[in-house]
DNA sequence: ACGGCTGGCACT
DNA sequence: TAGTGCCAG
């Protein structure tokens, strides 16, 4: 469910910045030849000519629609080129695209806080950068304004030249005549004028002020997109993400939309409620059936008291704050995905009946799921804690079939067989909860395996080895259990140390309202409170990473494995087998070694071993944030 | 026989 | 936590 968050005070410049028919672009890119013809990407071109995943603006112009088949796309457009998605391990591989779309968010970090939202979606948080501007060279002091910026739409500002230019736009397509392009021109012209216009106020409020030089910056951005990339991108500036996002696919291609606040509330009032994000579906259709709630106007006639009561305190909030253009979601400052997931359906005739095919097509999952973890380690220093299997399942002649397949998971262990025989064995494990005592057939129609809980290896701190080693270490090699150490060849012996995952997590003030209402639940909060705090969040784990270079030394390895109690560390069930990192506390490692290490880490451990803060009276520990902000040096 | 394949988030 | 469900494109 939806959940509002505090509005900041200080108005913000956001931007949503959404790729064109993105596969469409990158293929377009490989293969010039496509660019301005009615083109479709689709993947599994074996079943009525696959499933269309992007759709280039000249097709759509026959009709063409994302979810189509590649048949039906012909039919209705018979010119239409087809590009299939590569395909690798004998199924989709979108690196392609992953990569494109990373080049697109290196140009579009540049200017300020920067969210990959998905492959081809970044949100910008631009304050800052706008405020500047609006110091340094404010637009009405600018003796040109940017060519491309003049071409915003402007939400508000008088339409009648918007509406006239839309139509031109589109009978320009159609190779128009001499005279619609005389008045083409001019109207253009015009409109640019009165952009230009708005854009250079002197007048105008300072939250205008900051969304103009938004507007530029952005419009800055993606001219330099389309020259470093080649790639078009349209976006939408306001004073919040989810304005931005409502309005960024408003004007497309390769257009730009500004929302400013005096526009927003007859801009939402004839929205419909459905184009709201987060409203596409149920709840969204709840809100139709049963309150009659057709636009996001007509949500503006409930209290937030009635809406909490019929969605609860979250969604009661955020959909009354959504009316009125509120959202205080902040944009993030992440570049890379929060996860990695290959998966595969099997439809019908092509569904899996037996463990054989099962782990055939799991081995080939965690293969290309192996690979993508294993660059992100290697490009970015990131590791992935967790290995997920998902799987859709059906049961032969019940009328139980309706029961879904549970997802399994376990700690990830790094190496290509390592993940395959993990998956093997959370897919076992979930299959013997699916089928219960029962013992009927079985089938698969879909597969999945992802890997979740990726975090940075902090720089710093990359190899424990690099700073354990002692003058003195003369212990024997032999002695050195390497048993669990990765198999995959990539993989060497490099021990890296991070903070324990363990996140300490405060209950938010809606929670506690919540619970308040039920002195059971409260209880229960209260409970799990007492054991964050009495359980001591000093664990560090060690992981094991890539050595890239030299041969890993034994003696020291072994001295790096004296502060690992392999006793503490354990696996998450039967199913599960060893992992590649372990716990321990830093409390117990032996403090001679500490002095050891160079000061910054002594720093660090340090900071791990003492509560970060006391500002609070609280004795509350936190691991995350005492290593990710440390050393308030007291 | 389903759009397929990704991804994110809230809730319990 | 692990696991489920919803949502988006």
């Amino acid at each position: 469910m939806p959940v509002a968050r505090p509005e900041p005070q200080e108005p913000r410049v956001i931007a949503h910045v959404d790729m064109d028919c993105f596969y469409v672009q990158v293929e377009q890119r490989r293969n010039p030849e496509l660019r301005g013809q009615p083109t479709a990407v689709v993947q599994y071109n074996d079943w009525k000519g696959g499933g269309l995943i992007a759709v280039s603006y000249e097709a759509r112009k026959f009709g063409v629609k994302r979810s189509m088949r590649g048949d039906e796309a012909k039919m209705v457009c018979p010119s239409i080129n087809l590009v299939q998605v590569p395909v690798a391990r004998d199924k989709a591989d979108l690196n392609v695209y992953r990569s494109a779309g990373s080049e697109v968010v290196t140009i579009l970090s540049t200017k300020g806080k920067c969210e990959r939202a998905s492959i081809d979606e970044v949100y910008l948080d631009l304050t800052d950068a706008a405020k500047e501007m609006l110091l340094e060279s404010p637009p009405e002091l600018l003796e040109l304004i940017f060519e491309e910026a003049t071409k915003s739409n402007i939400l508000g500002l008088p339409s009648v030249i918007f509406v006239l230019h839309d139509l031109i736009v589109v009978s320009l397509q159609f190779d128009m005549n001499v005279t619609n392009r005389a008045s083409y021109v001019q109207d253009v012209s015009n409109r640019e004028d009165s952009v230009r216009a708005w854009l250079c106020r002197a007048d105008a409020d300072y939250q205008d002020k900051l969304l103009s030089c938004g507007a530029i910056i952005v419009a800055q951005l993606r001219v330099k997109v389309l020259e470093e990339t080649q790639f078009t991108c349209s976006a939408g500036i306001a004073h919040n993400k989810m304005l931005a996002k409502l309005v960024s696919g408003m004007h497309k291609p390769a257009q730009q939309t500004v929302v400013p606040s005096s526009a927003i509330q007859d801009f939402l009032v004839s929205l419909p409620i459905k184009k709201m994000k987060q409203l596409g579906g149920k709840l969204g259709s709840s809100l139709q059936d049963d309150l009659g709630v057709n636009t996001v106007g007509d949500l503006l006639s409930f209290t937030e008291d009635k809406l909490q009561e019929y969605y609860g305190v979250n969604t009661g909030t955020w959909l009354w704050k959504i009316a009125r253009g509120i959202s205080g979601e902040e944009v993030e400052d992440r570049l890379l995905p929060k996860s990695h997931g290959c998966g595969k359906t099997f439809p019908g005739p092509k569904a899996l009946k037996n463990n054989a095919s099962v782990k055939t097509w799991l081995d080939r999952l965690c293969e290309e799921l192996s690979e993508r973890i294993q660059s992100d380690l290697n490009q970015n220093k990131r590791i992935a804690q967790t290995l997920t299997l998902y799987a859709r399942a059906c049961k032969k002649n019940k009328s139980d079939s309706i029961k879904k397949f549970p997802s399994k998971s376990c700690p990830l262990r790094y190496g290509t067989v390592k993940i395959q025989e993990d998956a093997m064995k959370l897919f076992e494990s979930g299959l013997h909860d699916f089928l219960g005592s029962q013992n009927t057939k079985w089938s698969i129609t879909s597969l999945s395996v992802s890997a979740s809980k990726i975090f940075d290896i902090p720089i710093g701190t990359s190899s424990i080895l690099r700073y354990i080693k002692g003058p003195n270490s003369t212990v024997s090699p032999a002695n050195l259990d390497c048993s669990s150490l990765p198999e995959d060849p990539s993989l060497g012996n490099k021990l890296y140390i991070a903070p324990n995952h363990e996140e300490h997590c405060e209950p938010s003030l809606s929670e506690k309202e919540d619970y308040g209402n039920n002195s059971n639940l409260a209880k229960q909060c209260q409970i799990k409170e007492e054991k964050k705090v009495s359980k001591k969040l000093t664990e560090v784990k060690i992981i094991l990473g890539p050595e890239s270079s030299s041969e890993p030394n034994k003696a020291e390895e072994h001295k790096a494995a004296q502060y690992v109690d392999r006793n503490k560390f354990n696996t998450a069930g039967s199913n599960s087998a060893s992992s590649s990192t372990w716990m321990f506390n830093v409390e117990d490692i032996d403090p001679a070694v500490v002095e050891e290490l160079p000061p910054e880490i002594q720093r660090e451990i340090h900071g791990w071993i003492r509560p970060p803060k006391q500002s609070s009276s609280k004795t509350r520990g936190s691991t995350i944030s005492s290593y990710f902000q440390p050393a308030k040096r007291d």
